[in-house]
DNA sequence: CTGTTAGCGCATTCAG
DNA sequence: CTGAATGCGCTAACAG
């Protein structure tokens, strides 16, 4: 019998019509006190909960965010989700979570259902660059945020943070601490973040005339790193190994260790992002900390402002960086170089 | 003018009724042929995509699950998480996740909010055995698969891993490797998980007649781990630390390290889970695995089971562990012991 | 202040 | 096989 309650119900059984009823849950319009108390009382008695569903087929707002990223078991996006996540549960908004591992095809895919199931925005981490979907038909049907990439020639509204002087920073200090080589092992070069990185990377080599150096291409991940340096001797005769996030840094601080290369006395890596594991890492990573979690908490601010406004205020954010210095870097001499 | 096209437009357009159109969009009822081309043409041509919403306030599904977890940012519930929506979108479900921070109340808020929305099940770990709520009214009246966290007493429908024997494994391990005196941190004590590994570890030292041990109740947190040890004076005088799961394993390293204590020379220590940093960690980490990943997959897949079939089969999945042995650990020998 | 009415976009009887 | 009509539960004019 308790089957189905609906606003019809409890109008009946406070003796008042059912627009009435929807003043008081909604607080649309003034209504008497009594009434309105009496209502409250009935809705209390009869456990009711208005249907969210129904709502939002009228008013076309359905409270619901859609989030895609490549992997929610990576980390650095967890961190992500959970800063969005908690500013959107604090206004009262759900959020639908996707994961594209990083294909362009299931990206859509995921967009058109999203699309379908009326998100009132959507936040995105992805091949925004190459998507031509999301380029040119989502991104303006649909409030959109980009969180950590972001499309460099459109003006979609984003929230970064600054990878090319986070990059130089921790350049800078390695070139302090008197390391003169480098290897470089680039993240997904179709990501906003590691073209920004390498490109810190090339401006740093050229400024301080580094003459020993490389560029690697990779992926943001732990395999990535391991077979990046092992297909590079592990690095013999450099200095350092500079990684585009910590991911890879793992995998090439395992493979050195697997090798017998000592970190960081013959040789220093970095890393990039300072996930929580990076600070337990032996030995512990030095890396350029992101605030990740604002990084998504903001995404979300932006995006319901963007909602709530109505407006098309297309620009961006872009937070700071920091550098941390810990284990796996050293102040080298002279003598502690490899040699080639 | 492409604004809003609807089931309508698309009949019009055809020279057909509305409800031919849903006929050939859900092939619920045979169309003749060239009537059905037609409407997928023009179906084509709008670039037409059938409101989910609203076909979900006639037919009471909305191909939506909610899932409830303490804490995304943790690789454990990430993991879960990733193995759910990964079955679920295959399937063609989503997913709306929340963190509810070990908070009872905010679990039933989002428990609340989730009705409402009218999702289609619930995938839930966190207080179960505490929630009077989920207890009494949700779970008959909404699908709900516990994914690792379970009642003990009630029949509701759940995925654990068997924690017991997996714990009972790596201890009988460890005695085998002349470990004799032992401290246990465990985990959040509500747990179902901590709750059958606190049992394998008193049933252990009763069965082995160990004498020297000690148990302390801590949270499956990396901080907390870290006091654990340090308030038991860094663990002189033990052979071993048994951890409820990695992160306090982590913690407890770490203390133990800035202490200048080794491991696991002068004290061994393990784990439980085996999430993806284990391996890296330094030493890496003696543990149990889990399949962490299958639990949530196996949970979606229960969960679709119950919701397509309509049927309350009350009942669970219980998949096996796996000891994994890597260099927390040591065999011990009588000069290798601690002083007390 | 309050009741009546008309849809939101779609699935589904019920007649053809 | 197909069209017309009804209503899912709710909000928002529109009249009182």
């Amino acid at each position: 019998m308790s089957d189905k309650i609906t606003i019809k119900d409890i109008a009946k059984k406070s003796g008042v019509s059912i627009s009435t009823v929807s003043r008081v849950i909604n607080k649309t319009y003034p209504v008497r006190k009594e009434v309105a108390e009496k209502v409250q009382q009935t809705i209390q008695e009869l456990n009711y909960t208005p249907d969210l569903m129904a709502k939002s087929l009228k008013t076309g707002k359905t409270s619901t965010i859609g989030l895609i990223i490549p992997d929610i078991s990576n980390p650095f996006f967890a961190s992500l989700v959970k800063g969005a996540e908690s500013y959107l549960s604090k206004k009262g908004y759900s959020l639908i979570i996707c994961n594209s591992n990083q294909d362009m095809k299931e990206e859509t895919r995921l967009i058109n259902i999203l699309l379908s199931k009326k998100i009132d925005g959507l936040l995105f981490t992805g091949s925004a660059n190459h998507n031509k979907f999301l380029q040119e038909k989502v991104i303006d049907m649909l409030p959109v945020v980009f969180m950590d990439r972001a499309f460099v020639k459109t003006n979609g509204s984003y929230v970064l943070s600054d990878s090319y002087n986070g990059m130089l920073d921790l350049l800078n200090y390695m070139y302090g601490a008197n390391h003169r080589s480098y290897i470089y092992i680039s993240g997904n070069k179709d990501t906003l973040s590691a073209g920004e990185r390498t490109k810190a990377f090339s401006d740093f080599v050229k400024e301080k005339k580094i003459e020993k150096y490389r560029i690697y291409q990779a992926q943001y991940d732990y395999e990535s790193g391991y077979k990046a340096i092992k297909a590079m001797d592990c690095g013999k005769g450099y200095d350092a190994v500079i990684c585009g996030n910590d991911l890879i840094a793992y995998g090439v601080i395992e493979a050195l260790k697997n090798s017998g290369v000592n970190v960081p006395y013959n040789i220093s890596v970095t890393g990039y992002d300072d996930i929580m594991f990076s600070r337990m890492f032996s030995p512990s990573l030095t890396t350029v900390r992101q605030p990740i979690y604002d990084i998504g908490s903001k995404s979300a601010e932006k995006l319901l402002k963007i909602i709530e406004n109505n407006k098309k205020i297309k620009n961006g954010i872009i937070l700071k960086n920091e550098l941390v210095i810990r284990e796996s870097t050293m102040i080298r001499s002279d003598c502690s170089r490899q040699k080639d």
